[in-house]
DNA sequence: TGTAATGCTTGCTATACCGCAACTATTGCT
DNA sequence: AGCAATAGTTGCGGTATAGCAAGCATTACA
């Protein structure tokens, strides 16, 4: 039992190192965008995004914001044509909101960068070192996939 | 060339799984600070706690922010005993901002949180895999520390 | 010693974010 | 038709973040 103890406790504290190196990439790849969006009206968009056009209280309810907050912020983010509203077909008092291409050119340049910086990482590992790396990250994304994730909720992905 | 380009690319797009899954680990455990404290904030906390004391200018320029907003993030964390100010002996005109055994307590909430919810993600590991993983991860932990590693500054780790 | 540079603070203004309450428009139900 | 529930918006007040300019000490230097 201690020897689980301990392995499991270098597992978890090399996860630990690889999270801050990776949510370094997250956080300078969000920095791309400069002062135009706000870490809010990214979560907004990834939100967006992720579920497709959707009203503005699921908006809310996914971001854990008020209604009220979640209207103001697609303000911001429809003033900047990163999405559209559309009054919904099926109830007029819907308000449907979706993601512009401009809006999904961005989050793809933030993908973008985010890969480039993590291509450099891995041009600095081992060649013949990286079918293990791929392996493990397989084995750990998996358990990650089957963990509760609400990941995308936040928007940080 | 291009078996390696697709080997180069089925790690990237590993790691950018793993990146996402941590990402949401990392933005979780932010939010069990609750309301107390913002992001700018902790990111403040982080590097004072990282860099050790240091003056005013130094943490503004370490957040990229300008000074006098660095003294006012100062106020604000200071009101809420998460730093200290002292003078520095030896300027008199210097101001040192230190964090307190509250502010790194915390931190240590924050990175305990963060751990615990990993270690639920290893256990649903196979724990045969656990060595595969440590040795993997030591490798891109070893990488990622290798690349230019600004990380820490913003805070986000 | 007098002047310039440094380190930090304060006044100012602007934006973003946040929740509550009140309001409008629409839909659903009796 | 009338009333209640729903969806979204707007008004309001509050805090946080952000930069610029001005000011105050203090230090460094000429």
């Amino acid at each position: 039992m201690s020897i689980d103890k301990n392995a499991e406790d270098a597992v978890v504290s090399l996860v630990l190192t690889t999270s801050r190196a990776l949510v370094g990439v997250a956080a300078r790849s969000l920095s791309t965008l400069g002062d135009d969006v706000t870490l809010p009206q990214y979560r907004g968009l990834v939100i967006l995004a992720a579920r497709g056009p959707q009203g503005v209280g699921a908006l809310a309810q996914a971001l854990s914001i008020h209604p009220s907050n979640a209207t103001r912020l697609c303000d911001r983010l429809a003033r900047k044509q990163l999405i559209e509203r559309h009054v919904s077909q099926e109830s007029r008092r819907e308000v449907t909101v979706a993601v512009t291409s401009a809006g999904r050119q961005l989050l793809a340049a933030v993908t973008k960068q985010r890969a480039s910086e993590i291509r450099a990482i891995v041009r600095l590992m081992p060649v013949g070192q990286w079918p293990q790396v791929v392996g493990a990250l397989g084995v750990f994304a998996d358990a990650a996939g089957e963990a509760p994730d609400d990941a995308w909720k936040l928007g940080w992905t």
